[in-house]
DNA sequence: ACTTCTTAACATTAATTAACCTTATTTCAA
DNA sequence: TTGAAATAAGGTTAATTAATGTTAAGAAGT
């Protein structure tokens, strides 16, 4: 599996046990503390699932996930809390967490929820390296674009992009989102640089009228097959 | 929201409570108290989601999940248990559940899981990704209004505009609630936008005279087809 | 030399704001 | 109670601004 996790935790031996574990686990764990700098890291490391104490020094983990939310609409969170009362989960809910699980928690539940909320993503672009895009067919690791018997290798961005945009297709992405994960950072630059990408990718799928990429102004984009 | 729920539960009393909690919250319940019928139900009934209580008489609600599962592999369904064995936890997952909640829970609890799962639902591919208004199609992803062949490409807010009346038709819309909807906010100004809107979507629906975006000053719209 | 990525320049389109016009509602004198 | 004037809400069109599209010219790395 191998999915990247950010976690933040302030109770050091804790968090020390359960990174461990999911580490055993073949888990890539990125640890923060205290919720202060917590948006850095998750800009640096863009992990697939975000495992997030509520109660941390400095700022909550409800805050830190409407910060989290604010760049990126998709990536899973997980609140972990010792509270007990309904109210902090109708809240963990309402600011866009996917699940809440109340300590004490057993590490095979913690694991099983996360593979739970992994596997609602990423069916299409793990195991096999072939994705098929409409008449196109798409093989992720040689980048290659082909369509008709022709083919067109693509760039490491360009690759990048389309993975992207068909991993969320149907779906709502933001640019800040967009730029964070292929560029990591969202700088103006960037982002004309993402209208580029974005060209280049609608004339290398413009040989399947069915496939879009429609601009969703002050937005982002939405793919659709 | 009004989404069909299937609920299994064998305990009559808390099994009543729940379900008038979720029909006054505008669920659809429909209750078994055995596991033996719960398979006919679910293909009678095609619930958006299942509720499965996991102590049964004749079959427990883990046989029910993989029984579901071989007719539909995408409603979402969540175990109920006064079990608290993590093992129990990950069978529930491994079955292709999707949640886990504990007895006893409370309703606000159970309600905004449901809600959770409900809204990751796939926003749907084809099926319900056409409108018909009127002598109309729309094609809600690509954001595609069609008649008589014609085809006009609407812009993002034009189309969300014409989803939200056409979500609301023949009922009195507010404009606070369309502003708020729409543009996330109710200022003067996206006021006077969604004037200039409106009249954009009349221009561009005006091929069906039965079509009618009616003014109530001083509240909003009624939206006839 | 070649490809990829970035930056720049100019073109286009969507969204917003402004200006002016029309219609409904209210107000107040007759 | 009626019915013009006043006022406020909304309609319409056009101008403006901001976001993105497009193409091509530089950088940068190999």
């Amino acid at each position: 599996m191998s999915a990247k996790i950010l976690y933040v935790e302030d109770e050091l031996f804790l968090g020390k046990i359960v990174k461990e574990t999911l580490e055993s686990r073949c888990f890539e764990v990125f640890m923060e503390y205290d919720g202060a700098c917590v948006i850095d890291a998750f800009k640096k490391y863009d992990p697939d699932i975000c495992v997030l104490d509520i109660m941390l020094p400095n700022k909550s983990g409800f805050e830190l996930a409407k910060e989290i939310r604010n760049i990126n609409q998709h990536v899973p969170i997980i609140f972990l809390t010792a509270k007990t009362q309904t109210e902090d989960v109708v809240n963990g809910f309402t600011l866009g967490g996917n699940d809440y699980i109340r300590k004490p928690f057993s590490m095979e539940e913690l694991i099983v929820r996360m593979e739970n909320l992994l596997k609602v993503k990423k069916p299409v672009v793990n195991g096999n390296d072939e994705l098929y895009i409409g008449r196109y067919r798409f093989q992720q690791q040689r980048q290659v674009l082909e369509i008709d018997g022709r083919q067109k290798k693509l760039s490491y961005r360009e690759a990048e992009l389309l993975k992207f945009l068909y991993l969320n297709k149907e779906d709502i992405i933001n640019r800040r989102e967009l730029l964070n994960h292929i560029w990591k950072n969202d700088s103006f630059f960037n982002s004309r640089n993402l209208d580029v990408y974005i060209t280049k990718l609608r004339g290398y799928l413009k040989d399947d009228s069915k496939i879009e990429i429609i601009t969703i102004k002050g937005v982002g984009y939405r793919f659709v097959v």
